[in-house]
RNA sequence: GCCCAGAUGUUGGAAUUGGUAGACAAGCUGGCCUUAGAAGCCAGUGCCUUCUUGGCGUGAGGGUUCAAAUCCCUCUCUGGGCACCA
C-alpha cells in the first residue's frame, strides 16, 4: 500500500513555505502583527563538524513550541543566528591552519542547510552572525552604552601566564598546572583588563528571580552563583599599631572562638605587618603563592599552607591576642581578603589549626552543655554559645545579633551583605572577537570610540596566532593600532584586546527584530512590539553565565533608559540532554551522531517525532536507533488512514476518545511533555483503527493539527489531502476539547480487600458507596476474600478506588 | 565537601500527583500475508508459582497510611554544576 514518501513531501512543503514566505516576516509584518509571540532558542556556535543530533533535539523541541503557539493563533517570530566569534572557533582555525574569516562562512552555510532540512520555521530574513561587522558594530555600541552608564572599569586582574610561551592561557588550557602546549608550569600574572560591573546588580539579579517564569533548576543555579551571604565586617585592632584588620564573617557569634587571623597573600597589610624576623619566610611564601596557576590555587583538597607574619591582633570581644598568619586558603577577591579563624567551628580553619598547632576552642555547643575534652572536628551546626563570657547561653542567631550590636557601639563592626558573584572580565588577549572600542592617548587616557566611528573593524590578520608578546595578535598590526585620539585629535593607540564571546550573546535577542535597521542597534518600535522574549529554550549549561549576563545587560539598559523592561526572558525552559545507550554523547567518547544520514533515510518528520518521543523534553532521553521504527510506522499508519478515510459522521466512541486526547495533549504540551503528547496521539490512532475499521475524515483532522508541531511537513500534506487548500499553520487551528464528550462516564475502578487488589467494578462518578459495595459483592474473588472476616471499614473514593478493610 | 537532578520490565519511558504499577513504543516469541521484509495485520511478553489460583515486585533498609513508585527518615549508586566564598 502506497503511503507517502518523506523525501518528496518534505521537499514539496519546504519549497512551498519558502515560496509563500510562510515563516518570514517583512518589516511591515513585524510592525503590524496583532498577536506577537517571540519564540527564542539559543543560537549555535557554528562548528566545522556541523549540527549533531543533540542540537537537532534542542531545536526541534523549541520549534515544536513555536509551531504550537502558531497553531494557537499567535504571530510567532522565530529567528536563528550564529554565535561565531570566540576561542572555540579560533582554536579550531589554528589547529587546521585556516583563517577563521574563511572558515566561519562555510560553517554557517552548512549549519543553515541542516537547520533548513529539519523543517523548523525559522525566519531567515532576521538572522544574526556575531562576526558580521553589521552585528559587532552594535556589540561595541553595547559596550559604549555600559561605559556611559558607569558600568565599565579597567583594573588589574590575575590571568594564567605561561612563562615559556609568554602568553595568556585560558583555564581550560592549563592541564594539571602545566601549559597544554609546552608543559611549562603556568603561573598567575596581574594584567590590566576591562570589567563590566555586574556586581552592582547582584541584589537586583537576585530579586528579579521572583518575577520570572524559568525552570527552577536554572533559577537555583543563578541563586547559588550570586551567592548572597549575610554577616558583619569586624575590625580587629593590630597590637602596637593604630590600625585594624577588617574581616567579613557570617558567624560573628563565634568570635570568642577566634584564635588567630589569616590574610590572603595579596593582602596589602601582609607587607606592612611582617616583622624583620619573618620577612624572608613570608616573602618566600607569598612568592610561591603567586606562582601557582589560578586553577591549582583553587584546588580544595590541597593541604593547608601558610606562615606567621610576626604580628598580633586583639580580639575586640575577649581582648585576647591572636597571631596573624598569611595563607592562600584565604582569597583576596572575596570579602575583605582577611578572616578571623575559628577552628572550632569552621572546617578549613580546623584543618589549618591542626596543621600548625594553633589553639582550637569550642564556643558553640549543640545542647548548651560545656562539653569537656578537645574537639576532633569542627562543629558547624546550630546550638548555644559557651565559653563566650556574657554571651553564654544565647542561641547562634541571638548571639550573632548581640555581638554585632555590642561591637557596633564601639564602631568596630557593621552588618554587611556580600555576594560571591564577581565582576565580569571581558578582556581577551586574542584575535577572534570584536575589538574593544577604546583608544589610548598619552594626554587623555583611555577614551571610548565615538558611536559614529563604529564599527572598529577587526582587521584580517594572516598571522593570528598568539605570540610571545603577551598581547593580543592585534597589537602586531601597527597600522591598525595607530589612530587619532577621539578627544584631542592627537596620537592615539587602539585597545588591542577583544571582548568576550558572552558579550556578543548577552544582547543578540534584542537585535533580531531590528535587523532591518542599519542606523540604530535597536529600533524602538520593534523592541516595544516584540520584547521581552516570550519564551526562551536552551541548554542548562548556560544557566549562569549567558543567562545572567543577558539579564544584567537588560537591567543596565533599562536603568540607562534604553529599554522599558528589566527582564529579557519572561519564560525560560532548559531542555534535557540526549544520551546514547545511557552514556553522554561526546567527541572524546566517539559516539557523536551526525543527523544528516538519519534524516536522509527516515525523513525529517520521523526524526523529529522520534527525538521528541524519547523522553520528557526537559529531562532529555536516550537515543537508541532501533526505536525510530515506532514513530515511523505511526506516521505511515496515519497516512494510510487518511488515504482510506471517507466523509461522514464520526463514531461516538471514537469522538469521545478524540476529545479526551485533545484534553490530554493540550495540557501535556504546555508542560513540554512531548513524549506523552505523542503517545496520546498514538493511542488515539490505535482507537481509530481498532479492529481494522476504516475511519472518517472528521476523526482524523484534529489529530493532524496536534501532530503538526512535531511532523510539520506530513501534517501539511495530509491536511491538503483531506481537501484543505490553505496551510495548516495559517489560522490558529488548535482544537478545543468539548467537555461533554471528553468526560469519562464509566470507570473501571479497582476493588481492594485490605489494600490488595482483588477485582474491579464498573462505576460512574455518581455511583454511591452502597451501590459500589453491592457491585463488589457480586465479584466472586472479592467475596472469597471478604469471607475471611468481618468488614471493619470501607474506603470509597468515587472514580478511584474501593478498599474494604476486613479482619 | 556543597548544591541540583535522577534510579520503575530486556530497553526508552508512562502512572490522573497518595488510589488497579508497567500506558505508548522498541526488542523478543509465535502466527497470518508475502518471491522477499527494516512493510502491513493478529496474539503473547515484570518475576516466581501448585499456571483461570496465589505470592513477590518501582536502587537498599526502616517508617506514616485503609492504601506508597509517589510522603518522612537513613543509606547506596548515577549524571550535572560549583568548588578554600569565611
Amino acid at each position: 500500500m502506497e503511503t507517502y514518501s518523506a523525501t518528496e513531501v518534505e521537499a514539496k512543503w519546504q519549497g512551498r513555505w519558502d515560496e509563500l514566505g510562510t515563516n518570514l516576516f517583512s518589516r511591515e509584518d513585524l510592525a503590524s502583527a496583532e498577536n506577537p509571540y517571540f519564540n527564542l532558542m539559543m543560537f549555535p556556535y557554528p562548528s566545522a563538524e556541523g549540527l549533531h543530533v543533540g542540537n537537532i533535539y534542542a531545536y526541534t523541541g523549541a520549534d515544536v513550541w513555536g509551531r504550537y503557539q502558531r497553531l494557537k493563533g499567535h504571530d510567532v517570530f522565530q529567528p536563528m543566528g550564529f554565535d561565531a566569534f570566540g576561542i572555540h572557533s579560533e582554536n579550531y582555525a589554528l589547529k587546521v591552519g585556516v583563517n577563521p574569516n574563511d572558515l566561519i562562512p562555510s560553517n554557517i552555510s552548512n549549519f543553515t542547510r541542516q537547520l533548513r532540512r529539519i523543517g523548523a520555521m525559522f525566519d531567515w530574513n532576521h538572522t544574526v552572525d556575531t562576526t558580521d561587522p553589521n552585528y559587532y558594530r552594535w556589540t561595541q555600541w553595547v559596550f559604549l552604552k555600559l561605559f556611559e552608564a558607569g558600568l565599565v572599569e579597567k583594573r588589574e586582574a590575575p590571568v594564567n601566564w605561561c612563562p615559556s610561551c609568554k602568553t595568556v592561557v585560558a583555564n581550560e588550557q592549563v592541564i594539571q598546572g602545566l601549559c597544554e602546549r609546552c608543559d611549562a608550569a603556568v603561573e598567575q600574572r596581574q594584567i590590566e583588563q576591562w570589567f563590566l560591573k555586574i556586581t552592582n546588580y547582584a541584589q537586583r539579579l537576585l530579586d528579579g528571580i521572583e518575577q520570572i517564569d524559568w525552570s527552577s533548576r536554572t533559577l537555583t543555579a543563578q541563586n547559588n552563583w550570586i551567592g548572597r551571604s549575610e554577616g558583619a565586617d569586624i575590625d580587629f585592632p593590630i597590637v602596637g599599631r593604630d590600625e585594624a584588620i577588617r574581616v567579613f564573617t557570617t558567624r560573628p557569634d563565634t568570635i570568642c572562638g577566634a584564635t588567630y587571623m589569616v590574610l590572603a597573600p595579596e593582602h596589602p597589610l601582609v607587607e606592612a605587618l611582617t616583622n624583620d624576623e619573618q620577612r624572608e619566610t613570608v616573602d618566600a611564601y607569598v612568592e610561591q603563592a603567586k606562582r601557582l596557576d589560578l586553577k591549582a590555587r583553587q584546588y580544595v583538597d590541597r593541604p593547608k599552607t601558610g606562615t606567621w607574619i610576626g604580628a598580633y591582633c586583639e580580639n575586640p570581644i575577649t581582648g585576647a591576642q591572636m597571631p596573624v598568619w598569611v595563607s592562600d586558603y584565604v582569597l583576596i577577591e572575596y570579602g575583605t581578603g582577611a578572616i578571623m579563624a575559628v577552628p572550632g567551628h569552621d572546617e578549613r580553619d580546623f584543618e589549618f589549626a591542626s596543621t600548625f598547632d594553633l589553639p582550637i576552642k569550642r564556643v558553640i555547643s549543640r545542647d548548651g552543655s560545656n562539653n569537656a575534652g578537645p574537639m576532633t572536628e569542627a562543629y558547624v551546626g546550630d546550638g548555644v554559645l559557651v565559653n563566650s563570657g556574657e554571651f553564654d547561653g544565647l542561641s547562634v542567631a541571638k548571639g550573632k545579633r548581640a555581638i554585632v550590636q555590642k561591637l557596633e557601639t564601639n564602631g568596630l563592626a557593621t552588618g554587611q551583605v556580600r555576594y560571591r558573584l564577581h565582576d565580569w572580565c571581558i578582556s581577551r588577549q586574542r584575535y577572534w572577537g570584536p575589538p574593544i572600542p577604546i583608544v589610548y592617548c598619552d594626554d587623555c587616557g583611555a577614551i571610548p570610540v565615538p558611536e559614529a566611528d563604529l564599527p572598529v573593524l577587526l582587521p584580517r590578520l594572516e598571522q593570528f596566532k598568539p605570540d610571545d608578546s603577551g598581547e593580543s595578535p592585534l597589537a602586531r598590526d601597527t597600522d591598525w593600532c595607530s589612530t587619532e585620539c577621539p578627544e584631542c585629535g592627537g596620537v592615539g593607540t587602539r585597545e588591542t584586546d577583544v571582548s568576550d564571546t558572552f558579550l556578543d550573546s548577552a544582547w543578540y535577542f534584542l537585535r533580531y527584530p531590528c535587523t532591518d535597521s542599519d542606523e540604530v542597534a535597536l529600533d524602538d518600535e520593534m523592541v516595544k512590539k516584540w520584547l521581552p522574549v516570550n519564551s526562551y529554550i536552551g541548554g542548562h549549561e548556560h544557566a549562569v553565565l549567558h543567562l545572567l549576563y543577558a539579564r544584567f545587560v537588560t537591567m543596565a539598559f533599562h536603568d540607562h533608559g534604553i529599554l522599558e523592561f528589566g527582564e529579557p526572558f519572561e519564560k525560560f525552559r532548559a531542555h534535557g540532554i540526549l544520551t546514547k545507550d545511557g552514556r553522554k554523547i561526546s567527541k572524546s567518547r566517539g559516539n557523536v551522531i551526525i543527523p544528516d544520514d538519519l534524516i536522509a533515510e527516515w525523513g525529517a518528520d520521523t526524526v523529529r517525532l522520534y527525538l521528541m518521543f524519547l523522553g520528557p523534553f526537559e529531562q532529555g532521553g536516550d537515543y537508541q536507533e532501533t526505536g525510530i521504527r515506532g514513530p515511523a510506522s505511526f506516521l505511515d499508519r496515519l497516512a494510510l488512514s487518511v488515504a482510506e478515510a471517507s466523509d461522514g459522521e464520526g463514531d461516538e466512541h471514537v469522538l469521545q476518545a478524540m476529545h479526551r486526547t485533545i484534553d490530554k495533549v493540550s495540557s501535556d504540551i504546555e508542560q513540554l511533555k512531548y513524549n506523552t503528547v505523542i503517545s496520546a496521539l498514538m493511542e488515539y490512532l490505535n482507537v481509530v483503527r481498532e479492529g481494522g475499521r476504516t475511519c472518517v475524515k472528521q476523526e482524523l483532522e484534529p489529530i493532524i493539527v496536534m501532530l503538526a508541531p512535531f511532523a510539520p511537513h506530513l501534517a501539511e500534506e495530509l491536511w491538503e489531502r483531506l481537501g484543505h487548500n490553505s496551510s495548516i499553520f495559517e489560522s490558529g487551528l488548535w482544537p478545543e476539547a468539548d467537555p461533554d464528550l471528553a468526560k469519562v462516564e464509566t470507570f473501571e475502578i479497582g476493588v481492594q480487600v485490605n489494600g490488595k487488589l482483588r477485582g474491579s467494578i464498573s462505576v460512574t462518578a455518581e455511583t454511591p458507596e452502597d451501590e459500589a459495595m453491592a457491585l463488589a459483592r457480586s465479584n466472586e474473588r472479592v467475596v472469597t476474600h471478604l469471607d475471611a472476616g468481618e468488614v471493619r471499614k470501607v474506603i470509597y473514593v468515587p472514580g478511584r478506588i474501593l478498599n474494604i478493610v476486613v479482619s
